[in-house]
RNA sequence: GCCCUCGUGGUGAAAUUGGUAGACACAAAGGACUUAAAAUCCUUGCCCUUUUGGGAGUGCCAGUUCGAGUCUGGCCGAGGGCACCA
């Protein structure tokens, strides 16, 4: 068998492709935007970076070769805390171990072939990527959509900072895994909330993202109907307002609770029971079991307020542990037979249960009822069924003036500081006088210092001898600088729109190429993304929308694909420490030994791929062991892209054999004498690869990358039994350059290899589908009452009297008829027959 | 607790969306070629039958249908998201 170097070839077609452009320019193509989530530059690139962007390869050489003018482009998310950690630890300067591993892994990522337009590379940490964005906050400033609160914030006491929201993880911080605290800091905060309604209205305009996505992104926005309510103190002058989405329930109202920081527990500020109460709230709150057990506390305040229905009623105010102070008004009335918290507390601290939704049950509730039903013991209310009763009393409620309809939302404002070195600078001073302005866009951009001292606690920025002292540019006023720096997800949240003039001085991008390319076609990136990065790069979208007129697009990823994880099993010695793969040796399925000392190791499940657990396969060695194109075929052929895929070696090098065979093939084509033609069988082989191709074409449009990879492996056994036969030496050739024109998108070193072999003239165009030229023969199934009794191989489109001779005369199904009586006959052309007797 | 998704051979998975279940591949067993090995190729794959055949079968239980992996209801199991959101 004829062997292929793979690693002369590919060599060799890296060179073409370092300055590969999918550019189609000719009139009739349609522009398709591929963009691969670009990585954040760790040091090496790893098998979800493979899996990613070779999925983002297919689609972008597919796209060219249908005549798509394709933009394909690559960067760096390159601003963040592992750069700092490591020049901690390393002494190193962020910016130049930043700076590295962009190389490595740049050389990386052209290892495996990818069809990237490099010279429209972008690094976030670059001062012209940096330099920009601080043009897009002031511009955000100075349409309100910038604001700065003092928040609780969560801080993590290990690495000194504020974390999101959606960077804890049950109560602990996502990196450093340590407790998070709260603490009290002025913050920057970008608006988002601002297009709560807008984020959720407009994720039914995204038919190519998947659902799950977009039910999580509803999720997070959160919004929900109700009203407020004002309640009457009935000692005070003051009065609670409160919200709720269950107005239906008023009359069953049997206290009030009230986060502790509500403005009325400063009644209490000199209260010790209350002081001891708060921090008993304190304590429980963040950590992982309390929030598990989370136990119904309360603060008996002894006030009281009046119902706003029945006159004469009071109903006793509590301070509560489970009422949160920044959802709502941060007060709620207590309905405890119609919603099961209430409940608990209602039990726990006595309290009357009064039943205004009928359960239909004339026993006591054992939980609270949740369900519709009839409402009752609610005067005007009462015979409505829920839905009903909420818009009654609403009207009555605003008729009342005692409260209006209120849509609420859970998204809250973004918060972007972060006390941190490596990111973007605010671009905001802080003048003598106490006012806080944003600098002058003429002094962008406001760079980064690089003589800081990185082993100091706290912020390098805050303790730098001379950054922070500036002048107001426009007046000469001393001023300080804004040492914080920004979250590291802005620097994501309009990259995709540089990458479309990533060279354009004046401005942060050139709106007449922004709309040509915009919107991203296809977006392709991993599932842990779909709240955090998706929603903030939507807002920046909607958000510059309203900041500049030119901008036309309001979403900015049209199709987005979520690829799934690539994992390996884990190997730990009798110790329990992990191992790497390739310190073990396998001996078996679930047996192994560890190479130094062959003692047993432990074999656990697959899991994802992470350093921690050592079950890590470095794509480089791979690559240069089996080729790039082998393991780019393996990681398509295994699974469906959006499932996680396990990593195998078996599984790589029976990819390099499979392609090893392919060349074969091709070798024996171009070298093979000409036969005398024979008509049937160069028929066959036209029908056959030209239904394969209509296979394959709509495999790769459904992202089935997999079916697409087991149709090759059908059509090589297919295509090399025509070998041997009377085809002619064109027919042949023909067709296989078909088929190898199909393998560029997958396989792009072998493929243009073969078709420089196979001598083809027009390698970058798509092979045409003669629709009239599919196979014509198909099966179809002959069934007895449901049962499969025979198979047929018939032409196509046989009516049901041809077929019931056909089986008349020669069906293996003929003998279940004899002397019986065909009640009906099911006739589904080209498919079934099914005779029922 | 609430919400969502998914259960198909020893394994990864296919199944034109209600019409041949297990394509394709991996692993295994047997065989061919070879002095031998590697490489390559072929066969097998649950139950009964020597074969021809026949039967069961897509997590479990029902239902709809001429026909269900696919649709409906209930149960069991796995994975993911949210976290006291009023």
């Amino acid at each position: 068998m004829e062997r292929l170097n793979f690693q002369v070839i590919e060599k060799k077609w890296q060179e073409k492709f370092k300055s590969l452009k999918l550019y189609n320019n000719s009139p009739d193509s349609k522009k398709f935007y591929c963009l691969e989530m670009f990585p954040y530059p760790s040091g090496k690139i790893h098998m979800g970076h493979v899996r990613n962007y070779t999925i983002g390869d297919v689609i972008a050489r597919y796209k060219f070769l249908n005549n798509y003018n394709v933009l394909h482009p690559m960067g760096w998310d390159a601003f963040g805390l592992p750069a700092e950690n490591a020049a901690k630890s390393n002494k190193e300067n962020p910016k130049d171990w930043t700076k590295k591993n962009i190389e490595v892994m740049k050389k990386q990522l052209q290892q495996l072939g990818l069809s990237i337009d490099w010279d429209l590379e972008i690094a976030t940490c670059d001062k012209n990527y940096y330099k920009h964005q601080q043009e897009l906050f002031i511009d955000f400033y100075n349409n309100g959509l910038v604001s700065r609160k003092e928040t609780y914030v969560n801080w993590d006491p290990v690495e000194k900072t504020v974390l999101a929201n959606e960077q804890v993880i049950d109560g602990r911080g996502w990196r450093s895994n340590a407790v998070v605290e709260r603490k009290k800091l002025s913050q920057w905060f970008f608006n988002i909330t601002k297009f709560s309604n807008n984020l959720l209205s407009d994720l039914e305009k995204l038919g190519g993202w998947p659902e799950k996505v977009k039910l999580m992104q509803k999720n997070w926005i959160g919004k929900s109907f109700g009203c407020e309510i004002k309640f009457e103190l009935s000692s005070e002058t003051s009065k609670i307002n409160i919200f709720t989405t269950r107005p239906d329930t008023i009359f069953g109202a049997t206290f009030i609770a009230l986060s502790v920081d509500h403005p009325l527990s400063k009644k209490f500020i000199n209260s010790n029971e209350f002081q001891e109460f708060k921090n008993e709230c304190n304590k429980t709150g963040t950590t992982e079991e309390s929030l598990a057990n989370a136990e119904k506390i309360g603060f008996d305040t002894k006030l009281f307020a009046k119902h706003p229905f029945i006159k004469e009623k009071k109903i006793p105010i509590f301070f509560a542990n489970f009422v949160l102070m920044d959802y709502g008004n941060g007060a709620i009335f207590g309905c405890p037979a119609h919603d099961q918290r209430d409940f608990d507390f209602a039990k726990k601290y006595n309290l009357e249960v009064i039943k205004v939704v009928s359960d239909k049950q004339e026993e006591e509730l054992k939980e609270a009822y949740t369900g519709d039903g009839v409402i009752i013991n609610s005067e005007f209310l009462n015979n409505l069924n829920v839905e009903n009763a909420k818009e009654k009393i609403i009207e009555e409620i605003e008729k009342r003036g005692i409260g209006k309809r209120k849509t609420l939302f859970r998204l809250k404002d973004w918060g972007i500081s972060r006390q941190r070195y490596w990111g973007c600078p605010i671009p905001i001073i802080y003048l003598e006088d106490g006012s806080i302005v944003p600098v002058d866009k003429s002094e962008l951009p406001i760079e980064l210092p690089e003589d800081i001292n990185l082993n100091s606690p706290g912020n390098p920025l805050e303790y730098h001898p001379t950054w922070k002292n500036t002048i107001q540019r426009s007046t000469g006023k001393k001023a300080t600088r804004e040492t914080d720096t920004l979250d590291t997800f802005v620097d994501s949240s309009w990259y995709f729109l540089r990458f479309c003039s990533p060279n354009f001085k004046q401005k942060p991008f050139d709106e007449k190429k922004i709309n040509y390319w915009m919107p991203v076609d296809q977006y392709i990136g991993g599932i842990e993304h779909a709240i955090l990065h998706l929603l903030y790069s939507r807002f920046f979208t909607k958000a510059l929308k309203d900041c500049n007129k030119e901008f036309k697009i309001s979403e900015p990823f049209q199709n987005l694909f979520t690829q799934g994880m690539v994992c390996h099993e884990t190997y730990k010695d009798q110790n329990g420490n992990w191992l790497y793969p390739e310190e073990i040796e396998k001996e078996g399925l679930n047996k192994a030994k560890k190479k130094s000392d062959k003692s047993s190791v432990v074999v656990g499940p697959p899991e994802s791929m992470s350093k921690s657990k050592k079950n890590t396969i470095d794509p480089e060695i791979m690559v240069k062991q089996y080729g790039a194109d082998a393991v780019r075929w393996f990681m398509l052929s295994d699974s469906p892209p959006e499932k996680d895929v396990q990593w195998s070696d078996i599984g790589v090098s029976s990819a390099n054999k499979f392609l090893q065979k392919i060349w074969n093939l091709n070798y024996l084509v171009a070298n093979r004498k000409v036969k005398k033609p024979n008509n049937q069988d160069e028929k066959d082989i036209i029908q056959g690869v030209n239904s394969f191709l209509n296979k394959i074409d709509l495999s790769i449009n459904n992202f089935r990358f997999n079916v697409c990879i087991a149709n090759f492996y059908e059509m090589y056994n297919f295509f090399r039994k025509y070998l041997d036969t009377n085809v002619s030496e064109k027919i042949l050739k023909d067709n296989l350059t078909k088929i190898m024109k199909l393998m560029i998108p997958f396989t792009p070193h072998l493929a243009y290899e073969c078709l420089e072999l196979l001598d083809c003239k027009s390698i970058n165009k798509w092979p045409e589908i003669d629709k009239k030229n599919l196979k014509e023969e198909i099966k179809m199934a002959v069934q007895i009452n449901g049962k499969t009794r025979d198979i047929l191989t018939i032409k196509k489109d046989l009516v049901e009297n041809e077929i019931n001779s056909i089986i008349q005369n020669s069906s293996k199904a003929k003998k279940f008829l004899e002397n019986k009586k065909v009640v009906k006959t099911i006739f589904v052309k080209n498919k079934i027959i099914n005779y029922i007797i």
